[in-house]
Parts: structure tokens; sequence; C-alpha cells
DNA sequence: GATTTTTTTGGACTGTGGGTATAATATATG
DNA sequence: CATATATTATACCCACAGTCCAAAAAAATC
């Protein structure tokens, strides 16, 4: 993705924000972004194309930003759990995406639906994946039927919340308090065997989790090329988060935490930059090659 | 409300629930209703406004059921207040109203949005009062928090389960699931004194659905109306029906037991005939002025 | 039955917005 | 310099919401 093409998006975001998906016209975005049609309907073939990458830029951001706060942390630490939770909705709440994301599911356009219709049960799966985290392995039956709950109860209350406070709302505060009725249904729904999603839907939704996977010589090379591109410009201690990364993953049994730890550092530093797009993006790669690492240990 | 404009509400409702707001033009309509734009416009000035019609339709026949399904039952029966639940759900599936409706949220159309939103907050607080009738009056504090939750989860849980499962999900069952987890977290919610929302929230939301009010004149009026007009094709048992609401209405203590018995006997009488709309409407006002004596009492 | 009023008709017209097509221009790449 | 690719500007097509209006049909009124 080149910078053009990035700043078209963040335009058509931050118009999008302004005034919503559908009352913003593509011509509103060429004008503010000062591209011509034909530029914009090179880079998206349609309109809804446009607004799925936006959707897939906040996904991302979203998906490094809970990679990086499980580190040295346990799994099973209730807080970082909540804290994960929240990133999704201040993200979304940021750019707005709740009502677009909202908009995509119930819009005519079918290619629409099933593209937030993935996105939902992906969020969905990684819930219910978190929730054994937390509550052990007797939770697994119930963790899909409780992840769903969860996300209801939330998403809900968000919404109510907004439309009828004029207050401010304290995202971080309402997912703990979320997460302390599910403590109490989680309890109830083991001690009496209450569900409602069978074991089969929950395999269902495993599969669709499952991350792209990525070699170690895709991602070596994808460090490097980054590295070249920007020789001249990197600073001496920048080019040491490189260094370090590609010399661990060449080492016959890399450590998955220091790699998290300084990659964490390394997104710090090009946080704010021209370059931190493209740094999201190795981080999330880096973490997909961790995450395959920590499972094949 | 004449007879061709319901024709025309009752076609469009099928064209939304076949292919979606969004995608069905007012051409579709007229085309399918056999009219002319003309007369459309005549009766809406927009297709929003043709779809709140289709969307007051669906609460109308909401309200009334569950008013029906409250006579001569305790107000803290629980199975009840699942089957008033259920009906929502069914009547918004019927009608293909959940996807409309939600897409009225997130329309760029204010107009539309004010709109959703006081329905909606219109059923979190019957919602919250029919907790209250339920769970007592320690639940009060709480009963607005469990609503949003109630609401919430299975609003969620329908989703999921519609794009997940090949299989029909059985509505009253999810709605029996949903409220075996409100038990919990109200018991628990009472015991540590957790909520989020505060009583000045409560307070405008009871604002909210304040019912019209109706005089038993009017009402008489309606009902005489209905009889005078119809004088020549009511059958003589149809008539009594209304002679004996209309006598009751007059006596000095109405038992409002037996007007709601006979209202029911009556609406089921004309189930299915031309007259079902009208009848329901009455129903709807009986309903309300019931409301009022029992209030006064 | 004639007259007036209301409803309906159907088509022409406007404006907006998504998307296409294309020839000319600019920018990079080798 | 030459060739490939990206960008621009503009005109154009189509679908659709909504307006307008004069004529026809239907209903109400006398």
């Amino acid at each position: 993705m080149n910078d053009r093409k990035r700043q078209v998006i963040l335009t058509a975001q931050k118009l999008f924000v302004e005034k919503g998906f559908a009352a913003t016209s593509v011509q509103d975005i060429l004008d503010e972004a000062k591209i011509s049609k034909g530029t914009f309907y090179n880079y998206f073939s349609t309109k809804n194309e446009c607004l799925m990458a936006i959707v897939n830029n906040g996904k991302d951001e979203i998906t490094v930003r809970r990679q990086e706060l499980l580190v040295g942390q346990k799994l099973s630490d209730k807080q970082i759990f909540i804290e994960q939770i929240s990133i999704r909705q201040q993200v979304n709440r940021d750019r707005n995406l709740l009502p677009i994301f909202e908009a995509l599911f119930h819009s005519g356009d079918s290619e629409l639906r099933d593209f937030a219709q993935k996105h939902h049960l992906a969020e969905l799966s990684w819930m219910t994946g978190r929730l054994v985290d937390i509550y052990g392995k007797k939770a697994k039956p119930y963790a899909l039927d409780c992840a769903v709950l969860m996300f209801g109860m939330m998403q809900h209350t968000m919404h109510i919340k907004v439309i009828s406070a004029a207050d401010i709302v304290e995202v971080e505060a309402l997912v703990a308090f979320t997460m302390r009725r599910i403590d109490t249904l989680m309890e109830n729904m083991i001690a009496t065997s209450d569900r409602l999603f069978q074991q089969e839907a929950l395999l269902a939704f495993e599969k669709i989790n499952s991350g792209n996977n990525i070699t170690k010589t895709q991602l070596t090379e994808q460090l490097q090329n980054f590295q070249q591109c920007n020789e001249n410009t990197l600073q001496p201690d920048e080019k040491q988060y490189f260094e370090f990364i590609l010399e661990e993953l060449v080492t016959p049994n890399p450590r998955p935490f220091l790699i998290e730890t300084v990659t964490r550092s390394l997104r710090e530093a090009f946080t704010g930059t021209d370059h931190a797009f493209e740094i999201r993006e190795l981080a999330l790669n880096i973490g997909e090659y961790v995450a395959q690492l920590k499972k094949g240990v």
C-alpha cells in the first residue's frame, strides 16, 4: 500500500466519522483528498471496498495493541482482558466505526454483510478463547455462550449510554462492569450445565480465527526490505531494533518474549511518524509468527 | 387510514421482508401494489415515512398481544413475561423488522434515528417496569441495568444464532435461557449493589413510556362509530361484544378484568378479516383506557 | 342525474450519487 | 530517451428519490 492510498483512506475515514458513511459521497472524498475520480477507482473498485479497507485498518490496530498488552503478562489476568476489550471499543469509538460497522450488517449489500459477519465471528472466536484462558478448562463448554452474552451486553449498554447520557462514557468501567456479570454468569452456567450453543458451533468458529500463517523467510524478507528502503533516514538506535529481531529470528530457539518486547518498543518508537502504518503491519506479522512459535513449543 | 393505504403498507412490508429496505425502490412498491407514484406520495411524504408506518404497525400488534397475554394473570408470572418478550422477537422476525429496525439506527437520516431511538427506549422502559413486577421492589434500582443487559443478550444471541445456525431458532427457548441469566444477575447485583445506570436515567425513561391518554368519551365514540359503519355486516354475536363493552364503560365502576377478556375475544373473532386493522386499533385504545382505570384504582 | 370535490393516474422532469470510459498528462523506471 | 504506469479531467450512463402537473376516474353532494 503506497503513501497516497493511505492518505485517501485517512481522508475517507475522517469524512465517514464526521458525516457518516451513507452521507459521504465519493465526490466529497475526492474533493477533500484532492484526487480525481480515476485515482479513487484505481485504488478501490467501489465505495464499499474503501470502507472495508478502513475497517481492516482499525482491526489491525486493535490486533497489534492487544498483542502488546499481553507481553510478559499471564493469559489468565482478568484486568488485561478487560483492557483488551476496551481497546476495541475505544478504537471503534475514536474512528466512529461502531455505526459504520453496524451499518454493514444491515446494508442491502451481501458482500458487505459477509465481510462484517466474518469480522464479528472472528471477534467472538477470540473472546471465546480468552474466556477459557481466564476461567480455565472447565469453562470451555460455556465459553462461546458467555462470549456471545458478553458481547451483546457490552454493545447494547454502550449504545444506550451513548444515546441517553450527556456525560462521556467511561469505556473501561463499562467493560469491567460487564466482566463482573460474566463472573456470575459463568459460575452459574457451569453449576447448572445451562448453555445454548453446541460444541459444533464452537468448532466452526475456531476455523474462522485461524490467522494467516507466515513463514520465517517471508518475515525476514519484509524486515530487511523495510531496513533497506529506509537505510538513510533511520536513526542508529532505531536500526538496532531491526538488527536484534533479525538476529533472534535466525537463532535455533528464538525467544518469543524478547521478540515481543522489542517489537512493542519498535512500534512505540515509530508511532506518529510517516512509517507508523508499515511498522504496524510488520508488528502484526511478527506477532503472528511469534504466536506460531509459541504453538509449536 | 383507508383500505388502500393499508394495502400499500402490507405490500411495502412484503417487499422489505423479501429484499430489504434499501434494496427496495419506491418503483418496486408501485409496481407490486399497482398504484401510481402520485398516490404513493399522497400517502407518504417520503419512503422513510412509509417504513415508519410499517414499524408502528408492528408495534401496535405487539402491544395488543402483550396486553392480552396478561389478562387474568399475575404481573409477577415469569412465564408470561417470557412470552411477552417472545412476541416481540417473533413479530419482528415474521416481518423481518429486525434488520429494518436496526438499519434505522445507523441510517444517515436523523429523523429515522430519532424514531428508532424512541421506540427502543420505550421497549426498555417497558421491560424495566416488568422486571420490577417480577422481582419486586428491591429490584427497582437494578431493573434498568438488567433490562439493558437482557435486551443486549437476547438481541445478540439471536443475531448469532441466525447467522451461524442452519436450524430454526426457537425464540421462546432463547428468551427463557436469557431469563435464567437475568435471574442470576439480578440476585447478584442486588447482593453486591453493583449497577451502572443512575436513578435519574430511569426517570427520563419513565417519561417516554407514558402512553397516550384517552378519554372515556373518545373511546365510546370510536366504538359506536365502528358499530354504525358496519351495522349491516356484523353478526349478532359480534355485536354483543360491542354492546357489552359500551355498557360496561358507562357503569360507575367498570370492571377491567371483564373488559379485557371480552376485548380479547372480540379481537380473536376478527382476526384475519378485513376489519383486523381497525379492531386492533380499538383494542389498543381499550387497553390504554383500562390501564388508566387500573392506575386510578 | 348533474355538479363539485377528492383521489388517482401516469408521465415528464430534477437532482444526486455511484460507477465507467477515455484521452491527455505526469511520474517513475530502466 | 523510451517505455510503462499512475493520475487527471471530463463527459457520460444509470438508478433512484422526490416534484409537478394536467387529465381521468371516483366519490360525495346537492
